[in-house]
DNA sequence: CGGCTGACTGCGA
DNA sequence: TTCGCAGCCAGCC
């Protein structure tokens, strides 16, 4: 695929949705967190492994701050190892995260989603 | 060009 | 068991 463009980050892609990452790590995230099903949630070092364990979990929040404002990206349905909403911060408001991933279903413990009954792990294939 | 930071994780003390 | 530290890679001073 087409792998890192030296002069064109994803960083400089304008905020067109239609527009497709080329940034092959990026696209690559999106991918995976697009196909997390609705009432589930993933974590950052599971995605991480399914690009191939060859990006570290920190890797996979810098794509979805990137994909932050995508309506194609379930950012909300990845929470870090714990189940802690590590990235409501960036959201719009710091409590919406949890209020999406409620509105699907999702059983929360505290401030954390109860991964047990929800973690969802990506096939580690295709990815 | 060097160093710091960050939507994290795993291991060692 | 809990706390602290190093590793991970890209972007930004």
């Amino acid at each position: 695929m087409a792998t890192n463009r030296p002069g064109l980050k994803f960083k400089d892609v304008p905020a067109n949705e239609s527009m497709q990452a080329d940034s092959d790590f990026y696209h690559r995230v999106y991918n995976v967190v697009a196909s997390i099903p609705s009432g589930k949630v993933s974590t950052y070092g599971h995605i991480g492994a399914a690009l191939g364990a060859k990006s570290s979990a920190r890797m996979v929040g810098w794509a979805l701050n990137a994909a932050a404002g995508r309506n194609d990206v379930p950012a909300h349905r990845v929470v870090n190892r714990m189940g802690a909403l590590s990235g409501a911060t960036h959201f719009a408001t710091p409590t919406l995260m949890r209020e999406l991933l409620e509105a699907e279903n999702i059983a929360f413990i505290d401030d954390a989603v109860d991964l047990d009954k929800h973690l969802w792990v990506p096939p580690i294939d295709e990815f």
